[in-house]
DNA sequence: TTACTTTCAGAAAACCTTTTCTGGATGTGC
DNA sequence: GCACATCCAGAAAAGGTTTTCTGAAAGTAA
């Protein structure tokens, strides 16, 4: 039998809008009674029922995050990120998985919403259009992280993508390298991808250097998909001189299969990657990669989402996290 | 304004009790009535509000899973598995981060109480005392997972930590090794570490080697750690043959160490992890270690957390997963 | 037709809090 | 001693849903 309010009222001889006044240290109860029903309080462990209380306040504190997966190693960061303001404004969160799941991830948006969250982050990754209907029919809000939609109706904080991936593409050339592969992230699913491959275009374009399809493989995030894919490249004529990666991991998945055949990184292929995990400077050669901070992402993410749930005004409608360059071992300067 | 089933009911002309029936599939409703409601519902795009529900139902359908972190590459396939069985028996489950912090580990595991799920399932490395005695208790069901804890009183699931060690520090000693060091977690922090670290003494006991104190050091879990473990071990002395690692990151960390120094493996030291993360195939050499599937360990503890949550009578206390060594390039045979 | 059962929808209670409203007791100023 | 304000605690309403209870209408058997 679980115990009530009302126990707690009964056991301290009080009424129960007294408990309540207690518990939520409201100034206007006596001293003596105030102690007794604090007594009761400690003697029964009690914990007041979150959901009764949600539903007469109408107001849960509660932030859902929506993720496809957190093998991304950035995902934990980002998190940490939103836990830590999201806890200082009094908010908990909590963390659905969907797998990457189409009717998962409605399921769990549609949690949220049936919870009564006051806010909703959503890993952008991996979206489907079906959710974007969803979040912009409902009202409740909602932020959205890790990719770029800056024509979207919905505000959202990530890595200026198209910069980034120009700046790293733009530093292949400088170094002299003309044949410059990609490595992207699949088609439709990760806009993230999207745009890393429009800031290669673009810096191909811009150093008058043809964007040739067959140099544009697309890969899923993992490292076995970038091995594969780089099989692919390779079977497929001769080896670029460097290859631009839409992620840490497919770049060190690729470069785990060059090394298997005997192929030399950088020597024979530069490689440059996109996140800048922990892994890249274990492994030989250290992975050039671009650096953000995966931490402020989700700071930004949950302070703009809390001044929405309380209905400040916006300074803006997206937002961007810095990054920079990380240049190590894993590219060659050509003469 | 948020709709409500008054509004439904009001606009579909029945009674409120009327559309909760529909909502809810009850076969006491005339096919016309159910068929007005279900057009107002559609029209509407109307969700009960979850927490009204779980008031009046007193059942939440919820599983809390609270995990200290999520970089920890074993715990997504882990989530993956508890998601997994979970829905198959209409559980949801959402996810906490503790971030490896007491105070927020209490807070979370209190926020799940208070939304009064249905039952919790507590990955048990960095668990503190504290939550342990809040555990016990509360009369809501839990079941840890991670960390063996045969000599307590709640129901967990586990790698059995001490055999896969003890396998894994035989094998050392098989191939000729009679100098093993271990990099184990910190003390009282990590209890996987803690049994993984009796079968690295049962093993060498078993064998007739000692166990120097000099030999074991402590280390977190990261890269970082392990490296600068390494570090310490390297200088208080000769290096040992070889070095059994609490966790493939703590291992990858130390041989980074002894790469950057110029120290080989596994002619010079040899390595074995624990956990078989993907980057163990992918750095050189290769790292053996123990694997088992993490995934397995999610679906044994919520197919157990959904027994007890029924009141069904569990086949046994505690459960371990399979596990088996793996042998890679990280080990030298001595003669 | 009568008496009875069956079908189906509405009324109302219940779940556990918070908060407004009410009113009794006490204190204050004249 | 009276009028009034102040303080504090209890009563009750509210929040949105489910479910039991009730009862009207329709159907069935004699």
């Amino acid at each position: 039998m679980k115990i009530t309010i009302k126990d707690v009222a009964r056991m301290a001889n009080v009424s129960v809008s007294t408990v309540s006044r207690v518990i939520n240290n409201s100034p206007t109860v006596g001293s003596d009674i105030r102690q007794r029903v604090l007594d009761v309080l400690e003697a029964t462990q009690f914990r007041p029922n979150a959901i009764a209380r949600t539903l007469v306040k109408n107001n849960s504190s509660l932030i859902g995050v929506l993720l496809p997966e957190i093998k991304n190693n950035v995902l934990d960061d980002m998190v940490e990120g939103i836990n830590q303001v999201a806890r200082l404004y009094g908010y908990d969160v909590v963390i659905a998985l969907s797998g990457g799941n189409a009717e998962s991830e409605l399921h769990y948006y549609n949690l949220f919403r049936e919870m009564q969250a006051s806010g909703i982050i959503v890993s952008a990754s991996g979206i489907r259009d079906s959710l974007f209907e969803l979040i912009e029919a409902s009202q409740i809000p909602c932020i959205l992280v890790g990719r770029d939609f800056r024509e979207k109706s919905i505000p959202s904080v990530h890595v200026d993508n198209v910069s980034a991936a120009y700046e790293a593409v733009t530093y292949l050339i400088q170094q002299g390298h003309r044949d410059i592969a990609m490595l992207r992230g699949a088609q439709g699913d990760i806009s993230a991808g999207n745009h890393r491959f429009q800031g290669y275009e673009q810096a191909l374009t811009a150093a008058h250097l043809p964007v040739r399809a067959e140099r544009v493989l697309e890969s899923a995030l993992s490292v076995e998909e970038g091995a594969a894919s780089m099989r692919k490249l390779y079977e497929s004529g001769p080896l670029p001189s460097a290859v631009f990666c839409a992620t840490d991991r497919i770049a060190i998945g690729a470069m785990n299969f060059l090394a298997e055949i005997g192929v030399k990184v950088p020597e024979q292929v530069s490689f440059f990657g996109f996140d800048d995990i922990d892994m890249t400077v274990i492994i030989r050669p250290k992975l050039s990669t671009v650096r953000y901070s995966a931490s402020e992402l989700g700071m930004v993410a949950a302070r703009n989402l809390i001044k929405l749930i309380r209905g400040e005004e916006l300074s803006a409608f997206h937002w961007s996290v810095s990054h920079q360059l990380k240049i190590r071992d894993s590219i060659a300067r050509l003469k």
